[in-house]
DNA sequence: AATTATTAAAAGTCAAAGAAAGTCAAACTT
DNA sequence: AAGTTTGACTTTCTTTGACTTTTAATAATT
């Protein structure tokens, strides 16, 4: 314990209470903690990351911020467990869309949206002039899918 | 959070209310909000503009002016338009963001699907080693405006 | 009175400066 | 050796200001 990060991770999740998401500004942070910026990435790394149950997403240039939202309520649910451990490493297209009409069949996707994601992460959709086509389609199911698990989260799946 | 432009833009949106259009005066407003009158250009440029729904025109000289209005056009003008048009170069994620949004007020798609396409085009989910994050973006936007006509079609919209 | 010149009142443009946040690797601790 | 801390450098987005262009209003000229 003493250890910065650990005081840091403890003053954002007592922040964030009982609220859903939280918006910091970094530097604000690193200042009121005498430390450097990035060691607020650190700690956002280490202990906010998307296994731990939040998603960050950030702003920058004037009036930037860091806004932290915890996502996760069941570990056991089949989203989580694919975006820990299915799409933390890249995924082609065949596999994919399996997995997402294996996603329509537990009913987490209407045809329709299902469709919408599948033309997101198209070969061509996804082309790209370095091999990196794989990473991007993981990246992407992984953004969507954790979208996925805070609106069931709303509306009490 | 409160950087000028966002509360600029937030000003405008309210002042357009149901109102198809809006006439303001650039120097009024900056004076308004104690910033430059360039600012009110940028905020045009980057919030107003046209893949984002609305048509700016304006007159220079004395009693000048800067009109704002809502274009709404008929849907599958708009998905045409937005692929052969806009969605042909690198698109910015806030520029998107307005797009879709756009797409939404037009009843292109439902709050939902908009919500899964935002995922998809999220910096985070487009992060790449190399600078075609923007491409990216506009590539799946493509292949899911195109699908989406052709889907149109198909029910005779 | 009609035309022309002048002045002043807008708005436009563009690039530099500023304000955040991100990255990554080296140095430091335990 | 693994986990932290630090700092230099990068990228993205916003703000500012000097300069330009256009147009309306006014003044001067015929």
């Amino acid at each position: 314990m003493a250890n910065i990060s650990d005081i840091i991770e403890k003053f954002i999740l007592d922040a964030m209470q009982e609220g859903q998401s939280l918006q910091i500004s970094r530097n604000e942070l690193a200042n009121f903690f005498s430390c450097a910026p990035s060691q607020i990435n650190y700690v956002l790394a280490t202990r906010f990351s998307n296994e731990r149950g939040y998603d960050v997403s950030s702003q920058r240039g004037g009036g930037g911020y860091i806004k932290l939202t915890r996502i996760i309520v069941d570990k056991n649910d089949l989203l989580f467990t694919l975006v820990t451990n299915v799409l933390n490493k890249p995924i082609n297209y065949l596999t994919s869309k399996k997995l997402v009409a294996n996603l329509v069949e537990n009913g987490c996707f209407s045809p329709d949206e299902a469709n919408i994601v599948l033309c997101a992460i198209t070969p061509k959709a996804l082309n790209c002039p370095i091999d990196f086509t794989d990473t991007l389609r993981a990246q992407i199911l992984k953004s969507i899918l954790i979208e996925k698990m805070q609106n069931n989260h709303k509306e009490g799946n």
